[in-house]
DNA sequence: GTCTATATTCCGATAGAC
DNA sequence: GTCTATCGGAATATAGAC
């Protein structure tokens, strides 16, 4: 059992239903059965760990990317949207949701990080979205760059407003953002 | 010289830079030069002063509403668009922004302020594309509750995304946005 | 009515035990 | 290499001074 990851998914947990600032060592160490202090081994500051869970996340969108390089734009969209799904049901934001709000309080090394996260996401969106004009699979108003930022935006938010505002408003959310692309959506 | 509204001036511009959870009493009261326990006089706890904040923007919406009743829908949009284009130039998030990401630590009067408040701006956005579709200012695919739930993401999202990948993501993002509802953009 | 001194709790981090 | 005891500081909040 690797302890040093275990630490990484509590945090990532917190972030997404807590906040960055809300979460304190004492946290994670209720869960695993030890003192507080015994992170520091592990993360030395509160820092290291929120880049270790931001390194992870960018590892997952680097080999997401690849996998699915070959699968046409429709179906790398609906890959996104199910993990944006399954954050709903379990009321978790997504990490650019989650630490964009706090940025201007984020200890330096991670503010890098959740600036290369964003572009990262946006980069990726962006290029899905021109692939799905080449293969015909997503017709869309404006240019693939700008309806990226749109895209982008109605994902992240759809958690934050579905959490206070009902599930429902998820469903509609991605029902008609899905409709701008021109993605059938099959849950609806 | 109003010493609550004052406080409630400060607070509001913690929350839209900093997040409800890492502004404390002592950022207000060294602005004042009053002990940072002379607040609890004017709000006896941290959750009393966030449901202030609320309350006051719940008002200046309300306010709004009675105000620009008489006008065209593309022109109450316009005014929207307006307070946003200020917060992104200071650095400010707006208040749906700051404090739904965090809603899950917040006290539980002000998850009921926030929940509130976010609805009475859906309303609001909603009411004006109906307004927009029938005065003819607008024009748009879906529904318009469906539609007012985009704008408000990308609004809300505008601001977040902006300060970290820098100023023209906002630019970018109004400019789609508007295009989508037929809104002609003078700034760009 | 307005504000200060003080209590209490909690957090992140260091030093050092095993 | 892994973890604990403990420090120093900061946060919210109470009790009481002026």
């Amino acid at each position: 059992m690797d302890t040093r990851e275990h630490i990484i998914d509590l945090a990532e947990e917190l972030i997404r239903t807590k906040g960055y600032n809300a979460f304190s060592y004492g946290d994670i160490a209720g869960v695993l059965h030890i003192r507080n202090a015994a992170i520091h081994y592990y993360f030395p500051s509160k820092a290291d760990l929120g880049v270790a869970v931001v390194d992870r996340e960018l590892e997952k969108i680097a080999q997401s990317r690849v996998e699915w390089a070959t699968l046409p734009a429709d179906q790398q969209l609906r890959k996104v949207v199910e993990n944006f799904y399954t954050g709903s049901r379990k009321g978790w934001i997504c990490l650019n949701g989650s630490l964009t709000p706090d940025y201007l309080t984020l200890p330096d090394p991670l503010q890098k990080k959740v600036k290369i996260m964003c572009q990262a996401v946006l980069d990726w969106m962006t290029a899905c979205l021109e692939k799905g004009l080449e293969d015909g699979t997503l017709q869309f108003e404006g240019t693939p760059a700008g309806r990226a930022l749109l895209v982008m935006s109605a994902l992240l938010s759809s958690l934050l407003l579905s959490r206070v505002l009902g599930k429902e408003v998820f469903d509609s959310m991605l029902d008609q953002l899905l409709k701008d692309i021109h993605l059938q959506n099959n849950r609806s």
